[in-house]
DNA sequence: ACCTGAACACCGTTCAAGT
DNA sequence: ACCTGAACACCGTTCAAGT
């Protein structure tokens, strides 16, 4: 039996038709459910029950859909009502931003390393700056909103890249051992302070269940990076 | 011809002897220079005029040549000689990190998305660790890691996502044109200041020679981390 | 120990041809 | 306008067989 091939005649319709939306939905789903391995633009297809050349139709090629997933996915997340103070607005969309990361670790992963301009997702810098330019920063508004969106995405990106790209069950123990067994000479100030560092820091992670042990650390960023952009406003401003 | 297949007897030794080192030779090369879509380990058998089962002998699979490329990726890096000024210190590799990033971007941008689990790449992390472990943090060391590293890091990814997946210089006058036609009504703030992020910020930003463009906001980054974390130091310290 | 040669099960993308 | 069916030029990986 040819599961892949749908029982229709060439050229007929699909009994239910296939749209632009109906593509994304699916190939969203899969990427979320079963991982980045199991997108292609063939088993999406054959998900939908039609041949491959019909998704290029509706969505373009593969990077056009990836495009439209992001899309998606930035839709998802949800712009904090407007705040009398620019700090709790902010950590409030960072918090969001994370949370939002970690809900659907593997779309958000594909989509930050695949494309990065789509005029489409542009409501979330749009909002931050907003919220910027009301702290009488001058020109670094421009230095301000970058330090913040590359550490703040960043930080998530390499948090993902190691939740999502676990070790295999079977090679957890290996890595482990690997880690715990890590010669002293060559690393000292690691062996030194294993105990703290040991499955809580990038770099030095091993384990899927962990995943909350970033939580404090992404506190702490967030407090250097606002307290920052707080001593660096004018001492008194006039509305 | 087939200049693919190597005119050589089966099972016959190759004039030059392939070694695993050669192989991540190559494929360094190939993705530095010609990008990571030119990568692939029947590119690299090619280029090598070997057959692509005699890589998986030498590196084993994709994922593990990747990871030794990683490694010849981050031993590029030099820790600077130790300093008394722990901020010039850390400063100072923070900039070669993202130098040496953006001299192999393509490199660059590979390895950090897709290995992030190697015992072998745990120079940099142990450094890191060393001089922050002379400031007195207390358990707050793995945090003021995490945050530096995944700022840091987060950063020059994302950086290098935008630089290194650059739109094709037949299109970059249409993103141009989008990205100034964007609405003011949906993006009031972006349309408003503008000429300030024009080009200058991440996802705001279409061509690839504004290379530098992002200097002035990195060492603001670096200057809210480092300032934050010396705020947070205790304020007198026995020896 | 090291490499060939072939095979397997996939990819993304294009295009003429059908309805 | 929308979809089939087939084709093209690729992938990563495995494995028996050679030297």
């Amino acid at each position: 039996m040819t599961a892949a091939s749908p029982a229709r005649k060439r050229g007929a319709r699909a009994e239910t038709p296939i749209t632009a939306e109906s593509i994304v939905d699916t190939a969203f789903r899969m990427i979320d459910e079963r991982g980045h391995e199991a997108f292609s633009m063939r088993a999406v297809a054959t998900e939908l029950g039609v041949f491959p050349a019909t998704l290029y139709w509706h969505v373009g090629d593969r990077a056009h859909l990836l495009g439209l997933v992001e899309q998606r996915w930035v839709n998802g997340i949800e712009t904090p009502e407007a705040s009398d103070d620019w700090r709790t607005w902010m950590l409030e969309l960072a918090r969001r931003y994370r949370a939002h990361a970690r809900r659907h670790p593997n779309v958000a992963r594909l989509v930050s390393v695949e494309r990065s301009r789509n005029v489409e997702s542009l409501a979330i810098p749009d909002a931050i700056i907003g919220t910027l330019s009301t702290l009488g920063l001058g020109d670094d508004i421009v230095h301000a909103y970058n330090a913040l969106m590359g550490a703040v995405r960043g930080f998530v990106v390499l948090e993902l890249s190691m939740a999502s790209d676990p070790p295999p069950p079977s090679e957890v123990d290996d890595v482990e051992h690997d880690m715990r067994g890590i010669d002293p000479d060559r690393f000292p100030n690691i062996s030194q302070h294993f105990h703290l560092f040991a499955d809580r820091a990038l770099s030095i992670w091993w384990s899927e269940e962990s995943g909350d042990s970033l939580d404090d650390s992404f506190e702490y960023l967030l407090s250097l990076l606002l307290d920052g952009i707080a001593a660096r406003m004018p001492k008194r401003r006039r509305p």
